[in-house]
Formats: C-alpha cells, structure tokens, sequence
DNA sequence: CAAAAACTGCGTCCGTCGGATACAGAGTAC
DNA sequence: GTACTCTGTATCCGACGGACGCAGTTTTTG
C-alpha cells in the first residue's frame, strides 16, 4: 500500500457503471468480479500488505500487466474488493421496528467487518461509495422514517452505528480463529507492577470478566440514546 | 507501509522503559523524541504513505540507516509517533460530573485524531499500547468509578467513546483546511438520477442542512444511554 | 472476402522503498 | 594508552507499483 491517488473518475465507472454493449478485438479473459473475488481472498489471508499485484495475477493465472487492462491501480482494486466484500444489505428482519431493525443491520455490518479484516484500513478517509455501500446507507434511513428524525440525524445515526460496527470488528478476532489470548489478557500483564499508575483500570480489570460483550454494550447503549430522543420528539410533537 | 510485523519485545522496551544509565561509545546524536516530531510532521502534512525513512532522515539530516540505530522499522517508528501524537491526556474538567468528564474527554480525543489523520490507520489491530494510551483509558475508568458500572461495562464505554471520536475525526476535515466541499455534497451529486433507488436517502439529503453535528450528535446520545443505564442500575440498587 | 481498426495480454524496464550487512571512526572504561 | 563498545554511514538487495511498447487476435468496414 504506498498508492494513496486514486483516478476519481474510472474508479466512478468501474463501481457504477453497467457492463457495456458489444466491444470489437478479442474478448477478455477475465472480469472484473473475478479479480476483485482474487484480491478479497488473498487480503482475507495476509491483509492489504500480503496483497500485490503480482500474487493477485498469480492467483488468476495471467501476468501482473494484465491486469492494469482492468483496473487502474492498485487504490481501485481495493475499492472494488470493499464493494465486493460488503455485498448487497441484508433484508430487514420482517415486522421489526426501528430499533430491532438497526440492531440486525449493525450486527451483520459487523460480521461482514471481522470477516474481511482489511475492510477498516480501505475505508479510511473520503471515498468514493459504490451501489453496496449506499444500499447499506439506505437501510438505515429507511429504518428511520417516520421516527421525527431529522435527515441529518437519521444521516448521523448511521455513522455512529457503522462507526461502532466497524471499530468493533477489529477489537474482535475472525470468525475461524481459535479463541486465543484477548485484548484483556494483554491490558492485564502490562499493568502488573504498575497499579499505583494506574489504579482504576487495575480495579476494573479485577472485576470478573465474562467474555467479550463490548458490541452488545456499546449497540444497546447506542439504540437506548437514540430511542431515548425518538421519545422526546414524540412527546415534544404531541405536546406542542 | 509494507511492513506488518512489530518487534514486540523491542517495542516495549521502546515505549515503556525508562531513560537508561551511562553508555560507553560516543553519544546519540538524535533522540527517540526528536525522531517521532518529525515522523508526525511529515506524516500530518503526507499521510503514512507519505512517511519514508528517507524523507525522516533527510528532515534530521542524517543517513536514512542512521535512524535503524534508535528503531528497529518504520512500524516500530509509527507506534512511537502514534504515543507522543497522543500526548498526556488532558486534565478533567474541574468539577464535573462523569458525563462532563467524559464529554470532554471524547472531544479532546477527537481534536487528538484530527490533528494527525495518519492516527487512524495507525490504530487499527491489536497493537501494544504506550503510557499515554493508558492513561487516557485511565481517564475514562477513574470517571465512571461509582457510578455502578462493572470493569468490564467501564471498559466497555472507552472502547465505544473511542471508537466514536476516532470514527468522526476521518469525516471531519483537519482544522486548518478551508471549509471546502463536505461529504454530503459528493453524497447528493451520487444520488442525483437515481432518486428512485434510494428513495429514503434522498428525502434525508433534501431536509435542511446546517453544518456537521454528527460529532455532537453521536455522543449525545452515547451519554444518554450511558445515563439510561447508570439510572437503571441505581434504582435496582435502592429498590433490591 | 480482405484489410483496417481496436483491444487484449505480455515482456521489459524504471524509480522507490524497507531493510541487511559490514566497516571506519569516535568516545569511554580500565 | 589501550582495548572495547557504540555510532553513523556506504553499499547492496529484493519486492513492489507502475509506464511503455509490441505482437497477436477479434470485430467491424469496404
């Protein structure tokens, strides 16, 4: 990863644009779903620093110049992988409410995140978002109509919420991972002869600890605000 | 950055251990301290991509292997940038209750990560945290002891206020830029001709905008539902 | 049916970056 | 003063992203 310039406007066609009408010269051998599904397995395994474009031609049979035929660089590819990796929104759990739909959305937002580790490093900074990802938005404010949210809020609900999802997902380990030493067990060691320096996270450290429910806390109290405002609006609406 | 992989032990010895005793050879000419300003001078003003040894060096007039005397790799060399950005964490405000507390708190973190966008990718993983780390979360624990929380539920509130002012800090454009156009212009220009795609979307980008609250807003209602619980737990309290 | 045009895949080359290694000189302890 | 140790540096290497131009293949046009 040392290419941060991204050409904006390719990058625009290969997200949204529709496969194109009859091309004269020979036909390509490979699509772009196919490189995109070859990059996403080999960031899956070593992260963005084990994926080059060498290994991704590798891994499709072809030379790395062939690939420049497809996408632009390197910025691009990674773009179309977090497009491919993201997928299409769940459907909303049926007859659920505000509140039990976000709480599905931001679960499976969460999971797609800790399946694809290198999703948090390619979605960092001002991106250009492809039809998954605003699909992924649009639930959410779907979810909200209706509540006496205002679009920027209902706009803001969402950050927060693919904000919690995505943070969260790096604190956990991936799914086939075995269960191994956490976070915790580290904080712990590092403050053993350092208690006096520390004394409130020692103390909170030696509380009981039973597993890690740091995405349950911070989704409830994230959806408790969020219905805690809902109400008053309702009551600010009747009342006024 | 194409180099994932940490020297632990020597990282540790790096962050923690104290200034040592007398040595024998010729004295350093550099210091940990003064490598770390200019690796964060250049990564705020270039991004991590941004940063080589080379340009370090160049910056402290020295050979760019000069600088493998102090630090063992450049991933070494972002974790000591990544501590002294962060700095000491801020005093709490005089008096305030634990949402005062940690109101500001997250706002001082925010400014934290504004400053040096670089932060963000820096932080993303398992990594061994330094003293100033540590003494933010101590922050955050020493103000929420007696409010009824557990450890874990104490921890559990870093890692989401964290996570928030983290999150915002990438939407939020560096202090000293002009204001420029934000996130929701590129957003409305995407949406334009395909309104019937994303009908909620759309009805939430044509309510009135006035400025960026996402920031405001999503601690708003973190601390309302950190509230909500706190209440709950004390009436349980009283009542059991 | 032939020829031009367009597009694909590939071989070669270059600049840059992180890092290993070995060496010469400088400063300190004995 | 002498031996030892630590520093800064010069040189070298492999890996990576990407530019460029060539040759072959397929489709369109006369």
């Amino acid at each position: 990863m040392a290419t941060g310039d991204v050409d904006q406007r390719r990058l625009y066609e290969l997200l949204w644009s529709t496969p194109s009408g009859p091309r004269r010269g020979p036909r390509p051998t490979l699509t772009l779903a196919a490189i995109a599904r070859a990059g996403i397995a080999i960031a899956d395994a070593d992260g963005l620093d084990g994926l080059t474009m060498q290994r991704v031609a590798e891994s499709l049979d072809v030379t790395k110049m062939a690939l420049y035929r497809y996408v632009p660089g390197k910025a691009e590819l990674v773009a179309l992988m977090l497009e491919a990796a993201m997928g299409e929104p769940p459907p909303p759990p049926e007859g659920a409410d505000w509140r039990g739909q976000l709480d599905d959305w931001a679960r499976q937002l969460f999971d797609r995140f800790r399946r694809h580790p290198w999703a948090h490093a390619a979605t960092i900074g001002p991106r250009l978002p492809g039809p998954h990802e605003l699909a992924w938005l649009e639930r959410v404010v779907t979810a909200l109509t209706d509540t006496g949210l205002t679009g920027d809020e209902q706009l803001d609900v969402a950050v927060l919420l693919v904000g919690h999802a995505r943070n969260l997902a790096q604190h956990a380990a991936p799914p086939t991972d075995a269960p191994g030493p956490n976070q915790e067990a580290g904080l712990a060691a590092l403050l053993r002869g350092r208690e006096e320096r520390f004394p409130a996270l020692t103390a909170a450290l030696r509380s009981p600890r039973d597993g890690d429910h740091a995405l349950d806390f911070g989704l409830a109290r994230i959806l408790d605000g969020i219905q805690a405002l809902i109400t008053a609006r309702a009551t600010d609406a009747h009342s006024g």
